[in-house]
DNA sequence: CTGAGAACGTTACGGCAAGTTAAGGTCTGA
DNA sequence: TCAGACCTTAACTTGCCGTAACGTTCTCAG
């Protein structure tokens, strides 16, 4: 209907600017979407619907539903917690904030998908290819670069795949509940302390497995 | 053309007894289109194309593209290496084994999908749900509550973390390099060494510190 | 030898979601 | 007031999924 056109969701919107409120829109409708029919259920006309965001529009946002559901599942804030240059305090820290992310149901619920979509061989590469994970892995590598420098790691420990383990174990523990049918991880400080004994045991110098042993 | 019907691919197919022969040739139709299109590119008309077993018959002898290519990348024997009741031993050769089963460039492709199909909240689950992760969580389980019944553990160790650690790693190194476009697993002896030398230091018993520094 | 039944192939269909296009509204800024 | 960026609506094309209908071919029992 040309002739007239109904009342916009968003006043403002259709102008000049892109409106900030219905970017936001589309990020929460997949939110709830995903709770309420999961991933595979998810469309791009279904969060258009519930979003007052046009199809096409969304397409020109985002490229498919995989990236418009990791953009609105991720941290807000920069997640990341802060670099103290200790190892023990940074891996613990770091590993909880990791668990506390998959904890969260829409998380969980979306993660299968997205390893399939954003991570599939042709799945589009360019923009923003490279999901969490990497950003995380990156990350936890610092961590143990940073120990080895200090020479508080074994000398022939192996913390690239020292890194694949913590990042997996979170993942595999959040994907295992999940298809099990369990709840969500619900302490993150706990699988954290799990996943950390092992791993400053499984690294640390000989000299310092005293203190590991205190942790 | 109801009239003169085609020469069958399977002489004896059509017949009263399903044909082991069209099996496996759709099986192995699946696996040479998985490393031609990719998981996302694999459809059921072109396994049909391929294998010359029909789309209904496929569809009869499995659900969806998922469990087709589930039983595609299976190890065809029974693949989990034998309880020896040593838990370094036992480790290093299921960790080998799994390592050297996600090297298969085949299965590492296979393996996003398969995660999203086959681990999905509302994937089919009654028949065969429980992909090889399970089992081989399982496995991993059992090997190290063996081992803290001979009193090898910490007391206080977390075998389940340690569980997800190794199985995680393993599927984090072979999606890692999948998607960061290197190559497969290559050498799965060293990718296994590098996950059960953390582990075992990471688990082991104070007295027994020594062994694992040795192995 | 013959009929029943199981399993197959072919063809065709309905449904659904992806992704795109065309035509026209609305707002901002100069 | 005008240009241009941005939006919506609606409709469309394409491709795959999963299934049904129906005829054919084989095996097995009698």
């Amino acid at each position: 209907m040309p002739a007239d056109t109904p009342p916009s969701r968003f006043p403002g919107g259709g102008g000049s600017l892109r409106d900030p409120r219905a970017h936001r829109a589309a990020l929460d409708a997949a939110v709830e979407l995903l709770a309420e029919v999961g991933y595979a259920g998810l469309t791009m006309a279904a969060i258009a619907a519930r979003s007052g965001v046009s199809k096409p529009t969304l397409y020109r946002w985002w490229r498919n539903v995989a990236e418009l559901v990791h953009e609105a599942i991720s941290e807000p804030d920069s997640g990341i917690p802060p670099d103290t240059g200790d190892l023990e305090t940074d891996l613990r820290s770091f590993v909880t904030r990791l668990a506390a992310y998959y904890a969260r149901p829409e998380v969980a619920a979306a993660t299968p998908g997205l390893i399939c979509d954003l991570m599939g061989p042709q799945a589009p590469r360019p923009a923003a290819a490279y999901p969490a994970n990497n950003v995380y892995l990156d990350r936890v590598n610092g961590i143990f670069a940073r120990a080895a420098a200090d020479g508080r790691l074994r000398p022939d420990a192996d913390t690239g795949a020292a890194a694949n383990m913590v990042i997996g174990a979170v993942v595999s523990e959040a994907l295992g509940r999940l298809w099990s049918g369990r709840p969500p991880i619900d302490d993150p400080g706990k699988t954290a302390e799990g996943i950390v004994s092992v791993i400053l045991r499984g690294l640390a110098a000989p000299d310092a497995q005293g203190a590991a042993d205190e942790g």
